[in-house]
RNA sequence: GCCCGGAUGGGGUAGUGGUUAUCCUCUGGGACUGUGGAUCCCAGGAGCCGGGUUCGAAUCCCGGUCCGGGCCCCA
């Protein structure tokens, strides 16, 4: 303890293997689901061009980014998130292969953050982005997979549909500055405000239809009773009908308002029970991103899910692995052979003592395993080996093969 | 970025300006060299970091770091 001892570095974490199985028993759940909609996984670099990021993503991320100059003077940034990264691959790789397409991603995003609970600078993020479509059919794929995998995972939470071109089109008139501030008032949910602001640009008649439409909350029926655009009160039924017909609860609430800047229609949230302030567990919509980067100008539709969020409050458990160990009385090369022909033949933790114990150190040492196979010159000559269950403490002298036989009964049970 | 509250062996804790820092757990070994969990014994391991006050600081003060809660924002 003489040197300095190295911290991790704030907002990040290490994962012990009891947390790891979980996370990955998680991870599992989530790839089982998206690959039976036919979606595949796609990885993109760690870091990229710092450009790619602040081209289109919105304020809100960019204070929040990682940026660096790597050693030829590149601006480089750590991946806030990954839909700009997916559609930059997109544009790169797949100009010729047949619509849409399927991606779905797991990987980690870094935002210089304040940590708390559910919130970190290096955390994990599942998605998918189908890319192509600009069809509700997508819109409500995409939605119902969320849904799935929140449902799937045993979570306490609420589904909220929205679609941003209803404020965009009442605020279309106003300049950037003025939207956008009246859009995070939205967000926020604070009308007083927004009333009083609105009310100084002489906007009141504005406010009093922006007041109708965002206290709009419920089912697909609501849009009914809005003076709304033409399409986007159909896209938005479509949408719905389409959710109804997957079985996907949701309320309808028009003041949703993305904190990303690329959203074009369709937008949905996910929030959970039990996290306090970092309770959105999912965010998606559709979106134009591709023709940013030099594409051609494709509708898409995707969603994140925050995996560190969901980790704090769902509650799978891993798999029990069946835990075998190796005792060696003495001889260690003999019941090292035994061991690996045991490992070729059943799938479990085999496991020997590398110390140097005593049998009975040995016993004790693997006292919460689920069996011990006893090695020794005895067992190799004769060929009949002593398996201990370590459970129930019955011990039963068995050859080679019906041991195996055992093990492998008990590794299906 | 703002406002609170914390930090004592690997984990959980006690204590309080004054010897060698408490207890539990844990880890390794022994009693016990072919059969575990009990018991007993031995060993290991700690006051976040830096500065200040003081004869003396883990304890009081200041700064930093990290964690937790809230705000903001978001996943």
């Amino acid at each position: 303890m003489s040197s300095v001892k190295i911290e991790r570095p704030r907002g990040t974490r290490d994962f012990l293997p009891d947390e790891m199985e979980k996370r990955r028993a998680v991870e599992r759940l989530m790839r089982e689901i998206v690959e039976s909609y036919g979606y595949r996984e796609v990885c993109t670099p760690t870091f990229e061009h710092l450009e790619l990021f602040t081209l289109k993503s919105g304020e809100g991320i960019l204070e929040e980014i990682y940026a660096f100059k790597d050693k030829g003077g590149r601006d480089l940034a750590l991946r806030p998130e990954l839909t700009a990264p997916v559609m930059r691959l997109f544009v790169n790789e797949c100009k010729v292969m047949p619509r849409p397409l399927r991606f779905y991603y797991f990987a980690n995003c870094f935002r210089y953050e304040r940590p708390q609970r559910g919130r970190y600078r290096e955390f994990w993020q599942f998605g998918v982005e189908l890319i192509g479509s600009d069809r509700p059919e997508s819109e409500a794929e995409v939605i119902a997979i969320a849904y799935r995998i929140l449902e799937r995972l045993g979570l306490d939470f609420e589904l909220r549909i929205g679609h941003v071109g209803v404020l965009r089109e009442l605020l279309k008139d106003l300049n950037e500055e003025k939207s956008s501030k009246i859009m995070r008032l939205i967000d926020k949910g604070e009308m007083d405000e927004l009333e009083e602001y609105m009310n100084e640009l002489n906007l009141g008649e504005l406010y009093e239809k922006i007041k109708e439409i965002v206290k709009v909350k419920g089912k697909s029926d609501v849009i009914e009773r809005l003076d709304l655009k033409k399409d986007v009160k159909e896209r938005i039924t479509k949408v719905c009908s389409l959710c109804d017909a997957y079985e996907v609860e949701y309320s309808i609430d028009l003041s949703i308002v993305r904190g990303l800047d690329y959203y074009t229609g369709i937008v949905f949230e996910a929030y959970a029970e039990g996290l306090g302030a970092q309770k959105q567990v999912c965010g998606g919509g559709s979106y134009r991103l591709a023709h940013v980067f030099g594409g051609e100008d494709t509708p898409s539709t995707g969603f994140a899910i925050g995996f560190d969020r969901v980790m704090e409050v769902c509650k799978i458990e891993p798999e029990r692995k069946l835990k075998i160990a190796v005792v060696n009385a003495g001889d260690y090369e003999l019941a090292l052979r035994v061991a690996e022909n045991l490992r070729r033949e059943v799938k479990a933790e085999i496991v020997m003592d590398v110390m140097g114990r005593s049998l009975k150190k040995q016993l004790s040492h693997f006292k919460d395993y689920d069996f011990a196979l006893i090695v020794g010159k005895r067992e190799v000559e004769s060929g009949i080996y002593s398996l201990k269950d370590l459970k129930t403490g019955v011990q039963e002298k068995l050859n080679f093969e019906k041991v195996v036989e055992k093990l492998k009964k008990e590794v299906k049970e």
